[in-house]
DNA sequence: GGTTAATATGAAACTCTTTGCATAAGCCCA
DNA sequence: TGGGCTTATGCAAAGAGTTTCATATTAACC
C-alpha cells in the first residue's frame, strides 16, 4: 500500500511518465523502496482513475509518446495526509540470510563465496548512493535545504551498506581463518 | 518463494507445529523475516502435499491437537539445493523513509515526533535481539559451533539496529537544534 | 460468572507483487 | 540489413501476503 505515497512522493516533486519514475526509483530512491516497470504502469493507472493525478500526452518526436503525470489537488491532499500518519511498520524479507542460517548444509568455502558475492553486491549499492549524495552535495543550497530529510534518508541508507560491508568483510576473516 | 525456504530451515534445526514455528519466527528470525500465522499454516499444507514435510498429529491434554511436522529427505533435499544456490536479491521497502522523503509536508515537530517513534521502535529491536543474543552465548558450546552462521546473522540484525539508533539520534538533536 | 489471554488450527476473500509476454519506434554498430 | 540497446507502454496469469472470520480448550483474573 505504500507504493502508491511513494509514486505521489516523486511527482509531487517532480512530474513524470511510467518510465521517468521507474529510473527515478533506481536512482534516487532505490535505498529504502524498489518497484517494476509494471507496477509503475498499474499504480499510474489507478491513481489516474482514482483522480490524484492528471494526465498529460506528450507526443514526442522519434520515441514513442510519453505521458506525463502530475498531482491534482486531491493527490497532494492524500499525500499530506498518509505522510502525517505513524508509518506502517518495515517488513523485512532477506533471503540471503535464511540461507545462511540453514548454513549447515554449506561447506566452509560455499559459504564464503556467498559472503563474497553479497559483499561485492552491497560495495555496489553503496558506490551508487556514494554518487548520488556527490550529486546533491553539487546541487545549490536552496535545493538542499528544501530536501533536506530526503537526503537524511539516503545518509541512513549510506551508513546502512556500510555496516553490512563490515560486518561482511569480518565474517569473510572468520572464515579464511578458518 | 523464500518463505518456504524459512520453514524448512526452521523445521530442519527442529520440527514443531504451524504454532511453534510462528513463535519461532518472532523469537529467533524476526531480524531478516516475518509471517502471519495464516501464511505458515498454507505453507505447512504445501509443503506436506508436495512431500517435502511429515506430518504427525500429537494429541495433548487440555490443549488443541498439535500437528508436528518434520522434514523428509526430499525436504532436506530441497533445501540443501536452495542453500546452495545464490539468494534472490532482498526486495527494500521502509514506509517510513517514504514519509521522510515527502517531509516538505511535514512540520519540525511531526518530522521530529515520527524520528522518535521510530527511534522507539529500533530501540525495542535490539533489545529483543540482544536478549536472543544472550540466550545463544548461554547454550552449550557444541550449539553454538554448530549454528555458529546462524548467530552471525543475529549480529548482523544487531548492528544494523545500533546504525538505525544513531541516525535517528543525530536527527533528532539536528531537528532539536533548529 | 464473565472477560481476557494463550494455545491451536484453518477457510475465504482480497490485495499486492512478480514474471512472462507483447508491442513499437529509433539508434548504434558491424 | 540484421542484431541488440534504449525509450516507452501495456495485459494476463500466477504467486505471495494480508485481513477477516471461525472454531475449540484451558487458565488466570477480577
Amino acid at each position: 500500500m505504500s507504493l502508491r505515497y511513494a509514486v505521489l512522493t516523486l511527482l509531487d516533486i517532480e512530474p513524470g511518465s511510467g518510465y521517468d519514475l521507474k529510473r527515478r526509483f533506481e536512482r534516487s530512491v532505490s535505498h529504502f523502496w524498489s518497484a517494476s516497470h509494471q507496477q509503475m504502469y498499474r499504480e499510474l493507472h489507478r491513481l489516474h482513475d482514482e483522480g490524484l493525478l492528471d494526465c498529460a500526452e506528450q507526443p514526442q518526436e522519434g520515441k514513442p509518446d510519453k505521458k506525463v503525470y502530475s498531482l491534482t489537488d486531491s493527490g497532494r491532499e492524500a499525500l499530506r495526509e498518509w505522510v502525517q500518519r505513524p508509518a506502517p511498520a518495515q517488513k523485512i524479507r532477506e533471503p540471503f540470510l535464511i540461507q545462511l542460517f540453514a548454513g549447515h548444509h554449506l561447506s566452509r568455502d560455499q559459504a564464503r563465496d556467498a559472503v563474497q558475492r553479497q559483499l561485492d553486491e552491497h560495495r555496489a549499492l553503496l558506490d551508487s548512493y556514494l554518487e548520488q549524495n556527490e550529486r546533491v552535495l553539487n546541487s545549490d543550497s536552496e535545493l538542499q535545504e528544501r530536501y533536506w530529510l530526503a537526503h537524511q534518508t539516503l545518509l541512513l541508507g549510506i551508513e546502512a551498506e556500510r555496516t553490512w560491508i563490515a560486518w561482511a568483510e569480518r565474517m569473510l576473516r572468520e572464515l579464511e581463518r578458518g
